[in-house]
DNA sequence: ACTAGTATTCAACGATCGTTGAAATTATAC
DNA sequence: GTATAATTTCAACGATCGTTGAATACTAGT
């Protein structure tokens, strides 16, 4: 039953990525993850090679869907301007946007994924190398139009500029609700629609100052 | 002898720090943390409650002097400015530069600290409470600061503001490495006194275009 | 030197960890 | 329907986990 197998797969995959998400690789054992996923414990050991197989299929799983939207949004900003260069704010909005959306209109389906990656690009031991691995050609590729938007800017101030946008970026995905304790309420880490309003245009005034 | 206590308690601490910044609180069992303090295990749980109290006790070492800087920080800028408000970025640079400065003048020090403050604010098992518990107050003091700064500034755009701040500034205290190979090794992310002075600039540029 | 408290060592507890091999079940192809 | 292959179950391995209690060594006050 070809269609039974991905269901299972898929299901380890699922309650893999949920306990990853909320714990961490060290912090969950395959055990539960397979009780969450109601299965047996060797059937992780029949679709994956080990735990570190399984950890590394969660964060691969997804990993090209967002590639491909993102290239895709970039893409249609550049199609829009045939001639001049996309402003620096279309861009970063090409980079961010399409990730917010998703993760507003497909919020169950994704929001365990986008805590992965916030945990995976704060931490040393995941951060360089994962990342890396899994995004770094679609990074260059907006760090090459941001390069034409901003043809007078220094690598290091586009670089570092990418930096802080990582980190903005990837907070927002970690949900962690510390904003809301902090604003006593006024603003809720789930209000993404908020943020998609707000993040490419502080980010793009960073850029714009420190590349002038 | 008071001193030894003292001594070992630290060495725990130490060792403690530097393991859970590298693989987080999970990621870490208390024998290899006493194998590195070079201390028998039971002593994990004369000096310490339980492992969970440990790590605590590492989070709240260095809160403290870190809350104490950047207050005294602020106040240097406050009293530069008797009768007018300081600048966006006066303000930022007194958030972040103590922690910048701290970091690269006491690098070997600080820089596991720093990764695990990196971890914990971006995880959602952490990020929310730990965070708050041992920031908010500082954090609290600052964004009155930048309210008064930016007198027209509705709290969402504030608040939003700092959230991206925080993003920022902790993915730079994760010291991934992450920079250095997307960019090449033309920006190294242990170079600080890069990020001194690109940072505040940045942000300031951010709050003042959301805030306009 | 004796005592009281502090610090450290040693040995062990039950629980859980990642992983595996072989048997049993189910699906697919002829 | 029978053989073959894919999937699932069951039982267990040695290792390591967090934690504890009791015995030992050390320090400080008298």
């Amino acid at each position: 039953m070809k269609n039974d197998k991905q269901k299972t797969r898929d299901r380890i995959l699922d309650a893999a990525e949920e306990l990853f998400a909320q714990k961490g690789h060290e912090g969950v054992s395959v055990r539960q993850i397979m009780a969450k996923a109601e299965a047996d414990v060797s059937l992780a050991y029949y679709h994956f090679k080990s735990k570190r197989d399984l950890f590394d299929q969660v964060m691969l799983r997804r990993a090209d869907i967002l590639n491909d939207i993102r290239l895709k949004a970039l893409e249609a900003v550049e199609k829009r301007h045939p001639a001049d260069a996309p402003t620096v704010e279309e861009i970063i909005d090409a980079f961010t946007h399409p990730l917010l959306d998703l993760l507003a209109r497909e919020h169950d389906e994704w929001k365990y994924y986008f805590r992965l990656i916030a945990q995976v690009n704060n931490s040393p031991e995941w951060g360089g190398e994962l990342m890396t691995r899994y995004f770094d050609p679609l990074v260059e590729r907006f760090v090459q139009a941001l390069r034409k938007a901003l043809p007078d800017c220094e690598d290091a101030d586009l670089f570092w500029s990418y930096h802080f946008l990582s980190g903005a970026l990837t907070l927002t995905f970690a949900e962690t609700g510390r904003i809301d304790n902090l604003s006593g309420g006024t603003v809720k880490s789930s209000d993404l629609a908020s943020v998609v309003e707000r993040m490419p245009k502080f980010l793009a005034a960073g850029f714009e100052r420190l590349c002038k």
